[in-house]
Formats: structure tokens, C-alpha cells, sequence
DNA sequence: AAATACGGTTCCACTATATGAAACTAAAAT
DNA sequence: ATTTTAGTTTCATATAGTGGAACCGTATTT
């Protein structure tokens, strides 16, 4: 089994990202085989998650998919939960002006998670890329936060990448990220040297509140035919400027009514 | 108690929803005063999602918000729940070429959920969002997916609408409702005159697979001012093509390996 | 046509889990 | 110093989940 599932809420998540993980609809008999619950009880899940919409059934089929609900909740989530509906106005500006892709990004457990995206050439649909996860260790966002975390965090997180060896580039092991991470202090901004994927390389900027604690990054990535390091190092002080405006904003909106009694 | 909760998933889920309610992080104690679960039963429901990272807490401000790990659920039922991944482009090809919203719906529970979106060339400020969700009894795409439901579910949909008169134009009671699906399944699309807000009108078709069962909805939205219902009409057999490709393409997918093995 | 295998659903005795009133702690307000 | 408020923990009890096995309908084989 993926993970330490305790309670019942956990096991019913589990089948809930095991359903997930196919990317299509799924027949209960492929469930099973990939599931170690038994029978009945994975059953039983299944019918509960139906009935509660986060999975919907296709009789015709007989097979389910993620359900409605949650698009729903992701809907408020996306609203609520992340930088997102702060940062949106922003990222069109930062997109106009500079005609690249940009993204905004947030750590999750030791992983990036992709919060928002502008395409360099067409406007984006809400969900498009929003909810991929990359690694950390090798990514312009992930590096931009890591360098700004506590030491017991940033132990933590270390302690978990996969340090594969995505490119030549790639720095795929903790000394040498660390002295990275030093590095992106000292210039506060980070570049992804086509770390992860040859050829796209991007700068980023981490988006830090009042009290310091790093809460996303911002980055505006290209690829080496069109750009280089240098031309997106011009775009540094216009993404500093961004990530300074969201951070100031979001204080303001995470306590929207502190001492409201009504 | 908003709604029957069965087993401990379906409290989880409602405290879930509970806290999205908020559309902002929000304290322990603002949830408990909107939820009639037990002090210490919430406080363990909260504790679990948050430990399912499905809720996350900041211990500074001591704040719950929607999780990452709902964000992540949610991209994947974007691409595999709805027809969305297999619309989108056909939606571009309808946006380029009537240069109008177009909106792609689904109905669940009672209500009609967008689930993607183009906006016009110049946009209009309108409520739809993708994610968001709407009434079925005054939107375009809620009538066109209704007209086609089967007798028992149409009815069980009927009983769960507000009724909410929004403009002179809304069809607020049920008889009114069933002869304007009657005529819409005559003509085999539907109209929004204003029904919903004012200003607003469309048109929409339904989008049913093989065996004539209701999948979604394709519509086209504009403005009295800039547009009217029959200049939308000229748009119908493009949308209808629209949906039948859709269909069709469904089909294919929703097996793509019945009798696969490995 | 009868026999069999398969995918899905239901049963039910058993027990792990969730429950919630109340007690407790820390911090803030008076 | 005392009271209130907000959040957390305890624990006996009850409830909800468990899963092996039996069941059923349909498709496949003989």
C-alpha cells in the first residue's frame, strides 16, 4: 500500500488516489488488483465515495472516475487555500510585460507543487497545469524556497528528494545543493541551469511574508534557444517587485476579520 | 447538519466542505460554531484531514485551509472525471470560430457544474467560472442536459431546484420548466433568455453518447447588446457538430483497453 | 444445453475505530 | 489574582468498518 492510511478517512483517500492514478475510468477488477484491501471492504469504500460524489459511477460502464465534488473543492481550494487568487492579477502583468512562462509554485511535503501558470503565447484554462508536482531539488521555485526555510525544515525536505539525475546539470546531491542554496541567498533568486529538463531554464524568486516564512516562489522560465541566464536576469527585479506586491497583500488577507464577533 | 453524513468519510467530507465554505483560512473555533459535531469530534475529524494533508494548518495563525493533496486530487479528475481533457479542442475550435463564451457543463447532484470555459474576444462579466456551479433551471446548459434525463432522475432533479426568480425571465416553477424542455428536445437545443441574469442569453446543446444518455452541455453566451438569440441560432449546427464529436470521441475512450491483460 | 468461471454484490459475527462529555492546559482578558 | 476563551487530551462506550465466505447474474467454455 502507498502509505500509512490511518482511519477510515485515510484508507477511503487511498482508494480515492488509487482511483486517481489510472487517468481514466477504472473497472472495479483492476481496483482490486492493485489494491491490497479485501474485496468487500474495497468495495464498501468505493460505494461510500460514490455516494458522496468525490467518485462517480458510470453503470453503463461499470467503471468509476473521480467525481464532481471534487472539482468542486479544488475549485474553492484554488480560491482559498493557495496563493493562487492573490497572485493571478500579478501573474498577468508579470506575463504581459515579459512574454515568458511563468509560474507559481508552493512546497508541498518536500515537493514543488504548480499552483498557477501563464503560457508564454495563449491565455490558460483555470486547471491546466495547476496541481503537477515536480521535485524540488532541481527546479528555479523549489531551490528559491528551499533556500529560505528554517534548518529543521530544510533538513526534512532534503531528506526526501529523490536526487535523480535528471540532466548533466542536475546537482543530485545535498552538498552541492547546499552550497546552491547559500549561493541563491546571497543574490536572493535562484536560476534553474537546465536542471531538470535540458534546455528550459528559468529564474525564480521566492514569495516570503512579513515574519520571513516562505510561502511559493515565483518564476519566469524560457528555453535556452529563445533566452539565456543573462536576459532573465533583467527580468529579476520585476519578479522581486511581484513577489514583494503578493506578499504584501497576503497579509492583509489571511486574517480578513480577526476580531469579528457577528 | 447540511446533509445526511453516513459513515466517518462522509463527516470528513462535510467538514471538508465546511472549511472551503469559507473561501479563507479559518480557526477552529469559527468551525465549530458552524458545525454541530462535538468539540473534540471536530477537533479529530480536522486533525485527520490535516494529517491526510487533504487540509492544511498554519500553526502561526492557527488557521485551516483546503490541502495541496485536494489540489492534486483535483487536477487528475479534471483530466479523467469530466469531459473536459476531450473537449478542450473542440472548445478552442468553437471560441476561434464564433468568437463568443463558450461553456462546457456537466450536471451533478441537481446543479449544473462548469467545467471549462472560453471566453469571448472581449470578454463580459458574467458568473460562470470554471468549477464554479450554477442552477439547472435557468442556465441554457442545465435546461438542454435536463430536457434529455430520463423520467425518474428528471423528476428527482426538478424537486431539488430553489426556484430563485433571478430576472423577469426565470422559468420559476416546475410546469413552466416542463413544457420549455418539451420544446427544447422539439428543437434539440435550449435557450437562456435572460433567465438567469440579465443581459445574458445562450444557446445550448446537450452532449449524449450512444445510448442517449446525458453527458454534459456545450453553450454559446453573449450579451443582448452585443449579440441576440437569433444570431446565436446561426451558431447551433456548429455547437451540434461540436457536441457529436465530442460523443463520439467519449466512446473510444472511456474503454481504451477492455480487453487488455498485462 | 449444461457446466464453469468471472465480476460484482451482500451477509454477518467480530473488533477496531470513532465518539463526545468532561477534564485539562495555556493564554488572554478583566 | 481571577475569570474567560480557545484548543487539546482522556477514556469508557457505542458505533461503524472489517473481511472471509457465500451468493448471484452474466459471460465463457465444454
Amino acid at each position: 500500500m502507498q502509505s500509512k492510511a490511518d482511519g477510515t478517512v485515510g484508507k477511503a483517500l487511498a482508494v480515492l488516489e488509487l482511483v486517481a492514478g489510472f487517468e481514466r475510468p477504472v473497472r472495479f477488477s483492476e481496483l482490486q488488483g492493485t489494491s491490497d484491501y479485501p474485496k468487500a471492504t474495497l468495495y464498501r469504500l468505493l460505494q461510500t465515495l460514490t455516494k458522496q460524489r468525490m467518485l462517480s459511477y458510470d453503470p453503463d460502464s461499470g467503471t468509476y472516475t473521480l467525481g464532481v465534488r471534487l472539482v468542486c473543492l479544488a475549485h474553492a481550494a484554488w480560491k482559498t487555500s493557495s496563493l493562487a487568487p492573490i497572485a493571478r492579477p500579478y501573474m498577468d502583468k508579470l506575463s504581459e510585460k515579459t512574454g515568458e512562462t511563468v509560474h507559481l509554485a508552493q512546497l508541498d511535503h518536500a515537493q514543488v507543487i504548480y499552483v498557477d501558470k501563464r503560457n508564454a503565447s495563449q491565455p490558460l484554462p483555470m486547471y491546466s497545469e495547476a496541481g503537477k508536482v515536480g521535485p524540488a531539488y532541481c527546479t528555479g521555485v523549489g531551490k528559491a524556497m528551499m533556500a529560505y526555510l528554517p534548518e529543521d525544515q530544510l533538513a526534512d525536505v532534503l531528506a526526501q528528494q529523490s536526487w535523480h539525475r535528471f540532466t548533466d546539470g542536475t546537482l543530485a546531491e545535498e552538498d552541492a545543493l547546499r552550497a546552491e542554496l547559500v549561493a541563491i541567498r546571497e543574490r536572493g533568486h535562484a536560476y534553474d541551469r537546465e536542471e531538470h529538463e535540458p534546455g528550459i531554464i528559468c529564474v525564480a524568486v521566492p514569495i516570503r511574508n512579513d515574519s520571513g516564512r516562505v510561502l511559493g516562489a515565483l518564476s519566469i522560465t524560457s528555453s535556452t534557444l529563445r533566452s539565456s541566464l543573462d536576459k532573465l536576469d533583467s527580468f529579476v527585479p520585476l519578479i522581486r517587485d511581484t513577489t514583494n506586491q503578493i506578499a504584501r497583500e497576503t497579509q492583509n488577507w489571511r486574517f480578513p476579520e480577526t476580531k469579528a464577533t457577528a
